[in-house]
DNA sequence: GTTCTAGAAC
DNA sequence: GTTCTAGAAC
């Protein structure tokens, strides 16, 4: 076998000599190695070193140091295993370090032994699935060190949560991953084709791609205590340089930067306007600059990723008020912007939330004019500067310090997510243009030249474009969001994230994730029974249903659902029915314990699944009324009533419980048809609360607030503003201290004892309602 | 090994 | 909306 070929067919070829010691092992012409195995019990180390010490055909001379049985048979100690390393390396053999090192302190003394003996170290992470190396610990007999059964398991996962991918930046010339039996074998081979002069070329061989990962939660995971717990590093996946401006697009002196493409006076005052504005509104901290991705040295279709673009800046635009995106090239030729413009426009999305601008992204403020205190930078895998473009463009313009800031963020980055690196005040980027956060991005390639090259495989290509994007625009969002914690009084209305320097991340313990102790629910409003006679005796009407307009579900009703020029965009579940069914007939359930009130107007429910302390339904008994898509001008004294309603019982609960906080409002989609109002106490505290829709659904914008909807009615004559239903995958976050959270249990874990104060929006229009804002209700 | 999520079915 | 459960994550 031919030891270049890196012992994986996927292999990129090697780094520049600057990241590994490739240049000077060519110069040394190959020697001893330390290969330092790191993998969890069970990943087949020792069988990894034995077939190397035993297979060796090149005539190299192996030794295995083996800590299982370094103390004459028995588990020894880490000292042990570095004076036999030492001792054979000093026999002028190489040396397979056995044992777990998935710690980088822990492998750091076997690095040290090679650089102080001039020995190049190499690292071969066993990456198997944890599920197999727990099944292989378990089932094992006889192991050297006797992990095997049951405790194996929990030592194996008590290890993984620690693992840490071996790094080039550790002192490694070489990395290889090894993800499954056949890499394994493929490295085996390589090894003991070595001859006693062999190298093999530096660099990070084997990596897999991993699928994708929410963002926000990998987000989550790299900020934490670094103390203890899981990490994930981003290091998992190669890319190439990327060069996504070609460096001929100079910008021409004095008129540096341009509204959109036209030259002239009226793109001059255009760009003063911004520039005003920018001032005035302190809109510069909420504008988002960003290059287009992708689209210069990994040559994605520009047709392509205009369009997404485009669909998800709108989308964000959508979700979030009060932020603006400023699509940024340095050519007034270039072709994404016109393609952006051209389709921005189509799609009536507000030109002045999200506008293209020719110019340099490092001097927006200086030679545009432009406040942008949050740029994007199109980056390599290695987040390292160089290769021309925007990257270098970016890295050059604010100093070494965004090489240590983004150092201290992630190590690499993954095609399709992106990083935010808060800039240092010292970075002249910073100082000059005002840029608070880099964000580095990542997007697909289509360049056959650069790794990971997607061979024109758009399906895939896009998905990673759109992720791409998504992931910047959403750690945009977090920075903002986190920026608007620190200014009071100033609202966006969304719910995002805090930037990594903000939020100090607390990774619970073990204990933190138990799950609570199932207790009785509520008396059911329905039993199964009724709602399956309910359903039974309406299905066939029932079934078929458009949010279009309030006429429509009556139009269902009456006939099959197909009546000319309706269509069904959304249908309603039979299991949807029960509220519906219990606002005609109030009167079947009367009995049941879960009605607090009736009128001819309404029914007031408790909910039968509350995902808080208290949870209660204040249900319109109007026919045909089924989500806030059907409100119109007509319902707005149902809706106030509906309101006063349920603020009659959210003050009785209090009556009750002065520690309550209580929430009025719809959801944006409701899973139920019969428009109803949550009044929702701020604990969260129930059982029934189970997932992250759960969550997201009162937490986000999807939920409405009361207040805000009649408002808009009153106003609009419609519910204009509500939020899709993308927002309910959104990451975890504390209602109160916005902090992101990586499962439910953890997150209820924490609100059981966060007691920060709610985000300033939700402390404004009586969107709260407590004991002190009742109490002040009554005064006036 | 257990915990947790997310998709399908209802 | 919930329940169930496969499989991902730990």
């Amino acid at each position: 076998m031919n030891p270049d070929a890196g012992g994986s067919s996927s292999a990129p070829p090697p780094p520049s000599a600057s990241q590994g010691a490739g240049a000077e092992e060519e110069e040394r012409g190959g020697k001893q190695v330390v290969v330092v195995l790191v993998g969890p019990p069970g990943c087949g180390k020792s069988t990894f070193a034995e077939a190397v010490v035993t297979g060796s055909t090149a005539g190299r001379p192996w030794v295995r140091v083996c800590q299982d049985t370094i103390g004459n048979g028995k588990a020894g100690t880490k000292i042990q295993c570095l004076k036999a390393a030492s001792d054979a390396l000093k026999e002028g053999k190489s040396v397979l370090i056995d044992r777990c090192n998935l710690e980088r302190e822990q492998r750091a003394d076997f690095v040290k032994l090679g650089g102080t003996l001039h020995v190049d170290v190499h690292a071969i992470a066993l990456d198997l699935p944890a599920k197999v190396c727990i099944s292989r610990a378990v089932s094992r007999k006889g192991h050297e060190g006797n992990l095997q059964g049951g405790k194996a398991a929990l030592v194996v996962n008590r290890m993984l949560q620690k693992k840490e991918t071996p790094l080039l930046t550790e002192g490694f010339s070489r990395i290889m991953s090894c993800n499954d039996d056949g890499d394994i074998k493929k490295a085996v081979d390589l090894y003991n084709a070595l001859g006693p002069s062999d190298s093999l070329p530096s660099g990070m061989f084997g990596q897999k791609s991993k699928g994708p990962v929410q963002v926000g939660i990998m987000k989550f995971l790299k900020k934490g205590d670094t103390s203890s717990g899981p990490k994930i590093t981003l290091s998992e996946s190669k890319q190439g340089q990327q060069n996504p401006l070609p460096k001929h697009e100079k910008v021409e002196a004095g008129i540096t930067c341009r509204m959109e493409v036209e030259k002239g006076l009226d793109d001059k005052k255009e760009n003063e306007e911004h520039a005003k504005e920018s001032h005035s509104d302190n809109v510069g901290s909420r504008t988002l600059a960003f290059p287009s991705i992708s689209t210069a040295d990994f040559q994605f279709d520009l047709d392509r990723a205009s369009d997404i673009i485009v669909d998800t800046a709108a989308d964000f635009l959508q979700k979030f008020d009060n932020v603006r995106l400023v699509l940024v090239d340095l050519s007034e030729k270039s072709r994404i912007l016109s393609l952006v413009k051209q389709k921005t426009s189509k799609k009536r999305i507000d030109s002045s939330r999200f506008v293209t601008f020719v110019g340099d992204i490092t001097q927006l403020h200086t030679k545009g004019g432009l406040q942008c205190s949050v740029i994007a930078n199109a980056a390599n895998w290695r987040l390292k500067p160089g290769g021309g473009g925007v990257n270098a463009a970016i890295f050059n313009a604010a100093g070494e310090s965004l090489q240590h800031a983004t150092k201290k963020c992630a190590d690499a980055l993954r095609p399709g997510t992106s990083v935010v690196v808060p800039l240092p005040s010292v970075s002249p980027l910073h100082q000059r243009e005002g840029v608070t956060h880099v964000i580095h991005v990542l997007g697909p390639n289509m360049n056959p030249m650069r790794p990971d090259y997607l061979k024109n495989d758009y399906t895939k290509g896009s998905k990673i474009l759109h992720e791409a994007y998504n992931s910047l625009f959403e750690n945009f969002a977090s920075i903002v969001q986190s920026n608007m914690g620190k200014q009071s009084g100033t609202e966006m209305s969304a719910s995002g994230g805090t930037s990594p320097k903000d939020t100090k991340m607390k990774r619970e313990d073990s204990h933190g994730s138990e799950r609570m102790k199932k207790h009785k629910l509520l008396p059911p409003t329905m039993t199964a029974k009724q709602q399956h006679e309910c359903t039974k005796a309406n299905a066939p009407n029932y079934h078929e249903k458009s949010t279009v307009s309030s006429a429509a579900p009556n139009q269902a009703r009456e006939g099959d659902g197909k009546k000319s020029g309706v269509v069904a965009s959304k249908t309603w579940g039979s299991w949807a029915q029960a509220l519906y069914e219990l606002a005609m007939h109030p009167d079947k359930y009367k009995n049941t314990d879960s009605i607090l009130e009736t009128s001819d107007e309404f029914v007031v429910l408790k909910d039968l699944y509350p995902k808080a302390k208290k949870h209660v339904l204040v249900i319109s008994r109007t026919d045909g009324l089924d989500s806030l898509a059907d409100v119109k001008k007509e319902h707005l004294p149902l809706l106030r009533r509906m309101h006063s309603a349920g603020l009659k019982w959210a003050q009785k609960f209090l009556e009750e419980d002065a520690s309550l906080v209580f929430r009025l409002g719809y959801h944006s989609v409701p899973s139920m048809r019969q428009l109803h109002l949550h009044i929702i106490s701020q604990d969260f505290n129930s059982t029934s609360l189970k997932n992250k829709k759960h969550w997201n659904s009162f937490t986000t914008p999807f939920f409405r607030d009361s207040v805000d909807v009649i408002e808009e009615i009153e106003q609009h004559g419609s519910a204009t503003s509500s939020s899709d239903e993308k927002v309910l995958a959104m990451e975890l976050r504390c209602h109160r201290c916005r902090s992101a959270h990586p499962n439910i249990p953890k997150l209820k874990s924490h609100i059981s004892t966060c007691k920060s104060s709610f985000p300033s929006h939700l402390q404004q229009k009586n969107r709260l309602i407590s004991l002190s804002t009742t109490m002040h209700m009554d005064c006036t």
